[in-house]
DNA sequence: CTGAAAGCGCTTACAG
DNA sequence: CTGAAAGCGCTTACAG
């Protein structure tokens, strides 16, 4: 027999199947004995237990999805991976889908959580979604607010901000951009430029904002207009760690600008350009407690226990690197 | 009732539970009055299948198993994403895990596919296993030789390195070092180092090789000794891109060389430090193409079709960035 | 401590 | 074209 079952291990050791399983599961008291002579035969046979039947007859796949825009993107690969170090020490696997920024994909995935391809999901979207899509799922979201039965993991986008804003300030710069590649519906990440606005609002600065709907790769839109209208900025405040690298490799070629005297960098997310020996001053988001914090949630979720609150935000690292005085 | 099943769409649509699984399949010829009666009633109920009765009695999961040293990497990431692509395009989907350069989260993620959470795997390992772990399993493998029944897909790392190394020397390069992240086990990689040798040779060169193995995050230390070592090199053949990112930024800090007159620079991989304006000269693996091929054959391992050729290499492409002449 | 039986939600010969 | 029944490989009350 080339798979062998779990009768076939129940015969072989004269036992009942019930038996077996509970062997197997160290679920209820078992005689030594008969533990002995199963896992003896267990052994012989090379026996694994399948998984299908387990979840059929449980009703549960010990399956999270993990749904973002796209896999290959610095941030959303980080994510994956510690969620799925999170999942694995509780004995979850990840299904890995990338919406590719299309929100007939992320219908499509949704619909294989409802037919129980995973117990739930971990969802970052940038679109619309009608809360009730989510009817009966169990779903996480991170910096989306999707509907008010879902929890929600994010960092403190405003706080964060403002302090850097204010670091800018501080350290004498005068003309602050903002550079930012907007959500395309209402999520926590729009704070970030709300907590802009206000900081230099606060100090009687001029604001000059970039923020455009731009998907990964595109990037460079951003910073192009940036360096078109570019005047006389002495800092620039950069909404992600992608924006943050193109924008440096861009004024590298320049010449002409040196970092961090004539301009001063700060971005939000984290420092993801590989490059130790000149970081970017970021705002460093707590990527692993996140991911932590999301399969958690999501798990106390699927077991139906009660959440305890619904808005997690994290706090932001200030991390200095050197593209700030 | 909160999961309608298949037996309440039959019982309420008047017809067997055969019935609505061949109306859900398209599995034979159904009357149209029946598959109407029957989808009218799957509406109404907003009845869902549930997957998991169906993996058990196909005894197929539609599930394939990714299992890398490590997501956060571009590299891997981006082939990830492409197998997701080609995965889901032929109605499967993906689950990930990350050995973390442990070879017993190896066999743990091994072990789940014995135990049917997938029906195979795409495989990128460091580590020295025994045939007999993959017995029974559906494997495909990139870059290694895992066992003359497992099938791999790969570059033409020889050819490629080969081609590069002569541009260098092509273009005036006399002094050319090789940096490399070796890996700890035999693999089509290797070959890199042997192109080199070997072309250097035959051009009367002196070689000079740094190859050291060392982890996803630790490259510096390849790039320290070369830097601490360095001479008058004016060409450097780099074996993957984030070495090659990491050499560039820390050539950067130090201000005397200009590249590419000073040093030309040519790495494996392909160019993945995001920085568009001032790529880096690569020899581009096709993984998209490979992400196929890996899906393709993967396919054919579980539907035990016969595979053509169990070494599948492809061509790299010489991309030209501005890092050479 | 243990076994027989029912059940999880599907698919698929088989018979009609 | 359709239905009853067996089967996929487990778990889990229930009874002993």
């Amino acid at each position: 027999m080339s798979h062998p079952t779990i009768k076939d291990v129940a015969n072989k050791s004269g036992v009942g199947i019930a038996t077996v399983s509970r062997v197997l599961n160290n679920s209820s008291q078992i005689s030594p004995q008969t533990y002995e002579k199963v896992m003896k035969v267990i052994k012989e046979l090379n026996y694994v237990p399948n998984a299908t039947g387990k979840k059929l007859s449980q009703n549960r796949t010990h399956v999270i999805a993990v749904i973002v825009p796209v896999i290959n993107h610095p941030y959303f690969a980080k994510l994956i991976e510690e969620i799925e170090l999170a999942a694995d020490a509780r004995g979850y696997s990840i299904l890995v889908a990338s919406s590719q920024h299309r929100i007939e994909r992320e219908r499509e995935i949704l619909k294989r959580i409802a037919q129980n391809e995973a117990d739930g999901a971990i969802f970052v979207t940038h679109y619309e979604h009608k809360e009730e899509e989510f009817k009966g799922l169990a779903i996480v979201s991170i910096d989306r607010h999707l509907g008010k039965d879902i929890p929600i993991v994010t960092t403190d986008n405003y706080d964060a901000t403002k302090k850097a804003v204010e670091y800018l300030i501080n350290t004498g710069c005068k003309k602050i951009a903002f550079l930012g590649t907007k959500p395309s519906q209402a999520s926590e990440v729009s704070l970030r430029a709300k907590a802009y606005l206000d900081t230099l609002k606060e100090h009687n600065l001029e604001p000059f904002v970039i923020n455009k709907i731009v998907s990964h790769g595109n990037e460079n839109e951003v910073i192009d207009e940036f360096l078109n209208k570019r005047h006389d900025f002495d800092g620039v405040y950069v909404s992600g760690c992608i924006l943050a690298n193109t924008l440096r490799n861009r004024l590298e070629e320049l010449d002409d600008i040196e970092i961090p005297n004539d301009l001063q960098i700060i971005s939000y997310d984290g420092d993801f350009c590989l490059n130790n020996y000149s970081p970017t001053t970021t705002l460093e988001q707590p990527i692993k407690d996140m991911a932590n914090k999301c399969v958690e949630l999501l798990i106390q979720l699927i077991d139906e226990e009660k959440i305890e609150n619904m808005i997690n935000s994290f706090n932001c690292r200030f991390v200095k690197g050197k593209t700030t005085k």
